[in-house]
DNA sequence: CTCAGTGTTCAGTG
DNA sequence: TCACTGAACACTGA
């Protein structure tokens, strides 16, 4: 489920696990197709031994810092995670790279569906693909009135839009679908005809529920009743939310969407 | 057996 | 080169 807030609550453990820490032993799998543009063997050779100074993220992009370049860059794809394993206990399934630290913490990436990608990269924000991407939402947004120039240009429809990392970095489908449903946009909108008050409404929803998800470590059981999220999955007839409101789900931008038709608003102007 | 899926990339098109 | 669309990738689980 590695939205932002899945991959900062992932980057925190890492940084509680390493940081500060040599690198005793890196533990690669077999996996061409994860490790990419690297062996597993030259991957671990990169890593063992080295300091760990410290571990940064940005959209849904993971990497650390070491005292030696290369450094590792990390992404969870649709099924990746990574995870603290306790001393003595076997790794978990679906495991394709571990770290052990000098203390004997240990930190392991598992990914079943194996489209995440390990890298190494001399300077990853440097370099493709984090060079690439947008705004940081928890680093902040353009102000209104920028963001709203950069919309003017997108036809797409606003789903799609939200969805582009080169724009809004670590949006995913269901923060996408939460903010349109609580910015009270109809996510089939062209992003161009947003009007402004319709883009601050957006930008502040962006802004708030990426903050709350990550304030709670993207422990939905822990998200606000109200949320959308509670209710959106599995492409359920009558699924309706917590204020009883129904849930219509359909296909926008190649992803399933869903969104509640009863709470969009007119468009103020345009 | 079939199909959906919380992500990204690439080919084809305009 | 930019923007958009749809398919492909790979695998599990319902």
């Amino acid at each position: 489920m590695p939205e932002l807030p899945e991959v900062e609550t992932v980057r925190r453990l890492v940084e509680r696990r390493l940081r500060g820490r040599r690198i005793a032993s890196v533990i690669t799998a077999p996996d061409p197709i994860v490790f990419e543009g690297t062996s597993p063997r030259r991957f671990a050779a990169a890593l063992t031994g080295r300091r760990v100074v410290a571990v940064r993220r940005r959209g849904k992009h993971l990497w650390m810092e070491l005292d030696r370049r290369p450094w590792p860059l990390l992404h969870l794809g649709m099924s990746g995670w990574l995870e603290a394993v306790r001393r003595g206990a076997p790794r978990p399934r679906f495991w394709k790279l571990e770290l052990v630290a000098e203390d004997g913490g240990r930190v392991a990436f598992t990914d079943p569906r194996r489209l995440g990608r390990i890298r190494l990269r001399q300077d990853p924000p440097g370099e493709r693909p984090v060079s690439r991407l947008g705004f940081d939402p928890l680093e902040g947004l353009p102000a209104p009135r920028v963001l709203r120039a950069l919309l003017r240009r997108r036809s797409g429809p606003m789903k799609a839009v939200l969805l582009d990392q080169s724009l809004f970095a670590g949006v995913g489908n269901w923060i996408a679908d939460e903010v349109l449903y609580q910015a009270r946009l109809d996510p089939r909108r062209a992003a161009s005809s947003l009007d402004a008050e319709e883009v601050a409404r957006l930008r502040g929803r962006i802004l708030s529920v990426v903050r709350r998800a990550v304030a709670v470590s993207a422990d939905s059981d822990r998200f606000p009743r109200t949320w959308l999220f509670h209710h959106r999955w599995g492409r359920r007839k009558n699924a309706r939310t917590a204020r009883g409101e129904k849930i219509v789900h359909l296909t926008i931008g190649g992803r399933t969407t869903a969104f509640v038709p009863s709470r969009i608003l007119p468009p103020t102007s345009d």
